[in-house]
DNA sequence: ACAATTATTATGTATATACATAAAAGAGTC
DNA sequence: GACTCTTTTATGTATATACATAATAATTGT
């Protein structure tokens, strides 16, 4: 067998890096590349699309494969699954739930979620610790047609995001990050002096059919982001 | 031809999001599919492979495919170019260079990017306007082997990530995000009162053979990172 | 000169085939 | 049972071939 698209793609990636294909220029097409390295096409294709996808590259049926002007590359980040989380630091998970309620939704959900004002929703607080330390705060909104049972189900041993992983269908969201000064509320919860700076995490979730859950998740201060690119 | 590799890719999705493949489930193989959708197998591969990079499916040679048990996705983020950031909000980009200098690097920097302790380098604190508002406050140093030439460069028209990025090569790094109170010199070019809570963004950036610069990004109140999912 | 049409071409995809590889399952041994 | 070794098997990859598609380049018509 020839080479595998790895080698390629490492080749590749070494020339781009290397300078020896510039930024902006065009490189040579499959055929060529496949015939100076002794390789298929597709294997040479699998290869090439790799780095388009990891942004080394930019390709146009026609037009060719160029290296990219300023590679955008992207960063890749796991979404946050908070006893994983925890639990990747060698810590103790465990949850306490401060209050459940079912309600009207808030204006400001209703919209996020793209339903009606005033819709009904189950509105629940908990907490997460590491290590039996305050670890984030948990204010979450779950709509109760896209997640029928989630007003009954228990919630001591289970969270509500493992709840609604486990229960709920799930097709795509939005996720947003900010700073914010704690308020009397989180900060009595996550053990901080009012007002300290916190990283907020705002999570939009919707299933195939209806908009799931919108979940707003406090971080106890010192608490970082780390992304691999 | 027969079905393309979107289309079983859609319809397992939808089987997925449906619960017909119950999470943590295994899934038919591949010749059973391709069988019963009626298309090649490496047809089938293709979508499926796409799908465990989207964190639907786990697959493993002999094991087989199963539907991911927490569907561990991935929010991906285009890496911040601070220009692009702002006119995407339809603002005017400028900068101001506040102060460069080239001195040893601080103890934090040579650890993070793994030179020996007082490696000379290139201090640079730069600020970002939107619409002549301050947008980021930045504090980077350079690493002049692998970036030679930056310390003579013009700042005043191109910014220090602009040159670092058509400059030098460039092939991995770390990215990490947290909250922070705005300290003297931070509130002062950021126009806000001491102890805000800031977003900071710290990064680090490797070249092929040599570490590149160490930067840590401030943003104004209010700043928002949105991912996509 | 300019618009509309056609030809060309690099990438994109689908297919059959073959073999590689990892890991589970089974067989055999102590 | 605990331990090897072998077999089985689903995914992973490489290949040749064929055709699809989009975008450019060339050509034609006015």
């Amino acid at each position: 067998m020839g080479l595998s698209w790895q080698h390629i793609h490492a080749d590749a990636l070494r020339r781009i890096q290397s300078r020896e294909w510039q930024p902006g220029a065009l490189i040579p097409n499959e055929e060529a590349l496949a015939k100076e390295l002794g390789c298929a096409r597709a294997t040479v294709n699998r290869a090439l699309r790799a780095l388009a996808e990891e942004g080394w590259l930019e390709r146009r049926r026609k037009a060719g494969t160029r290296v990219a002007l300023s590679p955008k590359r992207r960063a890749q980040m796991a979404i946050p699954v908070i006893r994983q989380e925890i639990e990747a630091l060698g810590q103790q998970f465990s949850h306490q739930l401060i209050e459940r309620v079912t309600a009207p939704m808030p204006d400001r959900q209703c919209d996020a979620l793209g339903l009606p004002a005033g819709t009904i929703g189950h509105h629940v607080r908990s907490l997460y610790l590491a290590d039996d330390r305050p670890f984030a705060y948990e204010d979450r909104w779950v709509n109760l047609i896209a997640a029928p049972g989630f007003d009954s189900c228990p919630l001591d041993k289970i969270s509500p995001n493992e709840w609604l992983v486990q229960n709920a269908p799930f097709a795509n969201g939005t996720l947003e990050y900010w700073a914010a000064a704690a308020s009397g509320e989180q900060a009595m919860h996550l053990d901080c002096a009012l007002g300290t700076s916190v990283m907020v995490l705002e999570r939009h979730t919707f299933g195939p059919d209806a908009p799931v859950t919108a979940m707003s998740l406090t971080y106890a201060p010192g608490h970082r982001l780390q992304l691999r690119i």
